[in-house]
DNA sequence: CTATTAAATGAACAAGCGTTCATTTAATGC
DNA sequence: GCATTAAATGAACGCTTGTTCATTTAATAG
């Protein structure tokens, strides 16, 4: 046998990428093998290679998607003419959300970025860090407006960022909770820790 | 050559278990072979199956033996005659203090539970478990007797022990915040989270 | 001092790894 | 309809992997 029937490029491109997400976030980069991915969607591995140059470009192209789907996803989200808290709860809104449908994804780029060879690494992590100072930028603005009770912006943008994608540890579609729930319970927790409370902000709404 | 001047069973134990949870931690259990091992160490990997008699059995230690110091360590600070806040209090420190201090292991239990064999599982599983109820615990009588403002009891614990263990992804002894600093910051932040503020303790203490 | 045990070496193993390539067959452009 | 290109196969490669074992030497017990 040898080209099999239907076969195009972009299908099976996308399948190796599904199948290694799935793959990578269960068992992880190094314990996954190229023929693993290629029996996981019915191919052999010979014909990765037509399609992926090395092993390393499939994880590459995995965490650089996601990291570009993120950060693009919160700028359309955003709106910088709201208030600091309103921005917030829009921010907390979207990462919870965001890391609920895409966990495996958030495993892999949290794990995956020792996998990623030096020569790779700094891309990467750039875009880590400027997802990080999206939050980070609310929070000093929130502080300085005196919406908000922070100790420290970096310290409270960081634990708030472990607390929010932490949801992707237990989090299961058809547990106790909805999403919508786990969305609403995540708001008001990231409101208290910042020092506003929800009802705080339903009056400043009003207000405005 | 053969065995070495000096050499006995329980410094070369150690050692293994030190090279493996710098190695784990660094690049994961599946991409870490058993000669790197020895070879950090100065041995053979021959001689390795002297003291472990798989590479399983190593991360197994390694997992049991962090679990235990956590737990152990934990009942060890507790005192269950304290009011939910004061213990809440002891918790943050306790928990902040040890994951800064053993980042590496808590690295290790967090992402390779994934590497343990079916057979295995089950037993790391619930001690982890143990330790997350001892926070829900907290949280819950904290909610009973009115001093925490908590949405949900489960969701808190979990979010609570991301948040706090987040600190390892960040924390550089050399940094800007001294390991006590960042002690206090989570304190208050918890504080803040649970819905009671630092001074609000500060003046149940003087009261008792 | 001697016999035994413990801890090391280093070679060997079967299996699995990422990657390459000649070959075959399906899809596509003229 | 035919030539070209794209996408598959399957065998092969050199290398690394976890593990085993006969052998050697140091530590230890009597």
């Amino acid at each position: 046998m040898a080209r099999t029937v239907g076969s195009t490029g972009e299908k099976t491109a996308r399948s190796i990428v599904q199948s290694a997400i799935k793959l990578f976030a269960k068992r992880g980069y190094a314990a996954v093998s190229m023929r693993a991915i290629a029996q996981e969607i019915g191919i052999t591995v010979g014909a990765l290679y037509n399609h992926f140059k090395t092993k390393q470009d499939v994880l590459m192209f995995i965490l650089h998607d996601h990291m570009d789907n993120v950060t693009r996803g919160w700028i359309k989200a955003d709106d910088v003419n709201l208030t600091p808290s309103e921005r917030l709860e829009r921010f907390v809104r979207y990462h919870v959300r965001f890391h609920m449908e895409h966990h495996e994804e958030v495993f892999i780029s949290f794990m995956e970025l020792r996998s990623v060879e030096a020569q790779n690494f700094t891309g990467v992590e750039l875009i880590r860090q400027a997802y990080e100072y999206m939050l980070r930028d609310i929070l000093i603005e929130g502080m300085q407006r005196g919406e908000f009770t922070i100790e420290d912006a970096h310290v409270s943008a960081m634990a708030l960022l472990a607390m929010m994608t932490g949801v992707t540890n237990w989090y299961k579609p058809d547990g106790r909770l909805s999403a919508d729930e786990i969305e609403e319970i995540y708001v008001s927790m990231v409101f208290q820790t910042v020092g506003i409370s929800y009802a705080q902000t339903e009056e400043i709404k009003k207000a405005v």
